[in-house]
DNA sequence: CGCCCGACAGGGCATAATGCTCAGAATCCA
DNA sequence: TGGATTCTGAGCATTATGCCCTGTCGGGCG
């Protein structure tokens, strides 16, 4: 699995760049922004789809859009027998985004958005009524010091 | 601007969901699945555009597909002086996609791609060797308990 | 070395979509 | 009620798409 994910060669992950700098941009002009075939970018945009290189759209959404403004991660101490029955009852809370199992202090890292700091210890609240729940530690992101990106990863990982 | 921010009604939330759930379709479509013309359709999306609705399209891209199958948190404890140099500093690691500064116990949470187990550990010791940074923890994650979603959340602020 | 296969380029066709305009209807608000 | 805003549907010129096809090139294998 390891080294099949590492198939993406220079062209995919200049496609990929090009696709970033113009989420709307059409296969056409892709393919004339990176010297390459309109057939090449359609097969190449098929085989990327093909090997999982898209994420969901929803990933796209802005959470502050829909009027969440605040982000905090929440790391959630749990009792191990009960992890897996958790993890479907989190799933109940619309404001979890996302949830990852980790290794270290904390058993589950939750990224949660609300409305502001009320909703937000409501929230917590509905985490810490969610059985297998010991302890809960809430930490507000004040700044996105470092925006997300995946540029630099994708010239890094070019051919 | 938390006001203004709460701007999109239930016509907006759904066209979200249509998107979210066919991310290739086109307008036309769209308009099809959501009973509205066309033009309402297009309309809409430019407004959303320029609510600032849609987050960047490098969210998309799965950092597995680029060989970096490895995610890790690492919370990061700094000099408070020297915050806002740091975190130009980080920037210049290509595999820390991106970073919140917190309130808690840590002054940064950085979400991290590795290669490999060691290819982590080279990470961290880049980080560490940045000036500002006192300490590091490193949180592997070991499975997406919750994979990203945002459908809930739409379904939840929609009109 | 020769052959085969995959990737790429470029051409092409029928169909569909886009960007934009417009007029009329419906809805909302003061 | 009247005015403003939103939505609908029609329409036009242009562009894009999905798919097919042929030819070329490079790499791998026998």
């Amino acid at each position: 699995m390891l080294r099949i994910m590492q198939a993406l060669d220079g062209t995919d992950t200049r496609l990929l760049s090009a696709m970033a700098k113009d989420p709307r941009g059409t296969v056409v002009a892709l393919a004339q922004k990176l010297g390459l075939s309109r057939n090449t970018v359609q097969a190449r945009m098929a085989q990327l789809e093909k090997k999982h290189a898209f994420l969901s759209f929803e990933r796209r959404i802005n959470p502050a859009a829909l009027g969440y403004p605040l982000l905090a991660f929440i790391s959630v101490h749990v009792q191990q027998q009960k992890l897996g029955q958790l993890a479907v009852e989190l799933a109940g809370i619309p404001e979890i985004l996302e949830g990852h199992g980790l290794t270290g202090s904390a058993d589950l890292l939750l990224r949660v958005v609300a409305l502001d700091a009320e909703d937000l210890f409501r929230i917590n609240g509905k985490i810490l009524g969610c059985d297998g729940v010991e302890r809960t530690d809430t930490a507000l992101a004040m700044q996105e010091m470092i925006p997300y990106r995946m540029q630099p990863l994708l010239k890094k990982s070019g051919g």
